[in-house]
DNA sequence: GTAAGTCAACCGTCCAGCCGGTATAGTCAC
DNA sequence: GTGACTATACCGGCTGGACGGTTGACTTAC
């Protein structure tokens, strides 16, 4: 009878885990010997699911964007047609979802991220991609060119001061940005 | 007759050589031996002038701290007075430069930056705290509110984009981004 | 019995920090 | 002005610990 306190497969266990840890104690908190203990399995039972560390963070990376992707494509479907919709999506995700939501979602992307990237750049290919999409639907979407990339870098923004602690918005600032990048969404130019 | 080939006193030349290290080899390959190596220096005159790897992250971001301010000043100086003239310097500073002159400044912080945090993220107190007098700046500018977030945001946005390498915007697209954005700064709510 | 899953001990490498040294320059006593 | 002493700047070998990855044995489940 294996394990008992932790719950579901062991590599969906250990890929919590190695998340968690990286959101506790940062990227150079995340060895094999610590994911594998939090996940109460051995290094070498890690190690048995997942090759390498390198493969462990793929691992991650690819839940995280195909995760992101999914979310992303659900707001865009939640919107109604017309011109607009995907930076109207954007808007959505990025200001409409509730606080404690959306900092989960940060949370988790920015550990996942940070972890990737500091291991290897070349590991955020997937990330890279869905981002790559997602921009390419921007453009087709019925504004004057510029808007919706600029309200997507908006929300890449406070994405980055959430990841670096740079700054938190309090509420009502928040709300006055959605309220300023809606401006954006005017056709009239 | 000291050194020869390198240039400045040793406490400056380590800095640079910590700096270009984290741009060449990634925050990973920003050893004391390699810091040392690179600055013409032996390790243990390394350690004369930064105690700890600590102290000399934290030298690197005290001076980009500096940086930060006087280049963000002095753009905003070089905007009229009048509403907006904060949240005109920040897209100036964000889009008026040449293309080199962006990521130059935006690789180099990059580069202390993600040093700073890898190591402890606490370090990065002295840009949090210009950054947080920034947004004061741009809070007291007589625009609408949230506008000037707004517009900060993007711009952060587009420095996690290339921090990341996430995507690059073409020349066009960055300025019909800046036309955008612009958009803002009328003062007709 | 055999294959999947798990374990614990071990190895080689790498790195931060330490420490005993060297060399040059400045200071003071006499 | 010369010898004793001190401060500043720098050197490079060493070490102890941590980490990624390996090995081989054990334990179920089928």
């Amino acid at each position: 009878m294996p394990d008992g306190s932790v719950s579901g497969d062991a590599r969906t266990r250990i890929l919590d885990a190695a998340e968690a840890i990286v959101r506790a104690r940062g990227v150079s908190g995340l060895t094999l010997d610590a994911a594998a203990r939090q996940a109460g399995v051995s290094k070498g039972g890690l190690l048995y699911h997942f090759g390498s560390k390198e493969a462990l963070i793929t691992g991650l990376l690819g839940r995280m964007a195909e995760w992101m992707a999914l979310d992303f494509e659900s707001c865009v479907a939640g919107q109604p047609e017309g011109p607009g919709r995907v930076a109207r999506a954007m808007l959505a995700w990025a200001f409409e979802l509730t606080p404690d939501a959306i900092n989960e979602r940060c949370d988790r992307a920015a550990a996942v991220f940070l972890a990737a990237f500091h291991h290897d750049p070349a590991l955020l290919g997937p990330i890279r991609a869905v981002i790559a999409r997602m921009r390419k639907a921007v453009e087709a979407d019925g504004l004057p060119p510029g808007h919706g990339h600029a309200i997507m870098a908006a929300g890449d923004g406070l994405f980055m001061a959430r990841v670096f602690g740079l700054y938190a918005p309090t509420e009502p600032e928040r709300h006055a940005m959605h309220a300023a990048l809606s401006r954006l969404l005017e056709v009239a130019s």
